[in-house]
DNA sequence: CACCCGATTATCT
DNA sequence: GATAATCGGGTGT
């Protein structure tokens, strides 16, 4: 398995949220791998009333503005986790993609013992249920996933273009007009 | 299957 | 004090 160089995630955020599709999230821990193709994406750039980055810098999204190839996860909703992949083109400030389910293909029993009483299906299928699935909290957040490690990403399955779908962003309450989560 | 709501907390107004 | 890039359980059709 290749991973992608981090000229890979210079590029604009809403075509690397379509081309992350098909790719492959990895998590070791412990000597153990969990691996999930990623099957759903959101792309979201500073200037965009929905992005986190969209006020400005702060101490919570400041790994919007970092690196990119690098890992943003958040805590919302008093209970959950969400992981972004930090993207975006040079002259763009933030940006990041969402990732929001995947299809679970290695490591399946300890995603379960993650998240007791789930059949497989309801394993990663949700941005906050793959985070917990594969035990992803605030201290994984600005990983270099370029780089083999805890957390990384390498290629995967080919998505033939024609298989996405565009469709509005999940949960949001400004910014809905953009068709910038992307399936396949 | 569609809608409604509670849980729980960081962040912002 | 309100809101949030969510989830899961409940109720009603």
């Amino acid at each position: 398995m290749k991973l992608l160089p981090q000229s890979w995630y210079a590029r604009p955020t809403v075509q690397v949220a379509q081309e992350l599709l098909g790719k492959l999230l990895v998590r070791e821990v412990n000597g153990v791998r969990l691996t999930g193709i990623i099957i759903e994406t959101e792309a979201y750039i500073a200037d965009d009333p929905a992005c986190h980055a969209f006020k400005g810098k702060a101490a919570r999204n400041q790994a919007l503005f970092g690196p990119v190839g690098h890992t943003y996860v958040y805590f919302t909703y008093g209970m959950h986790f969400c992981i972004n992949i930090v993207t975006r083109e040079p002259s763009v400030i933030a940006g990041g993609v969402l990732i929001r389910a995947l299809k679970p293909i290695e490591g399946l029993e300890l995603m379960g013992r993650n998240r007791p009483g789930h059949s497989d299906a309801n394993l990663t299928s949700g941005p906050g249920k793959l985070t917990q699935a594969l035990d992803i909290t605030r201290a994984d957040g600005s990983i270099d996933v370029t780089k083999k490690g805890e957390l990384y990403i390498v290629e995967g399955i080919e998505v033939n273009p024609a298989d996405i779908r565009a469709t509005p962003r999940i949960g949001i309450s400004t910014g809905k007009d953009k068709l910038w989560r992307f399936t396949f």
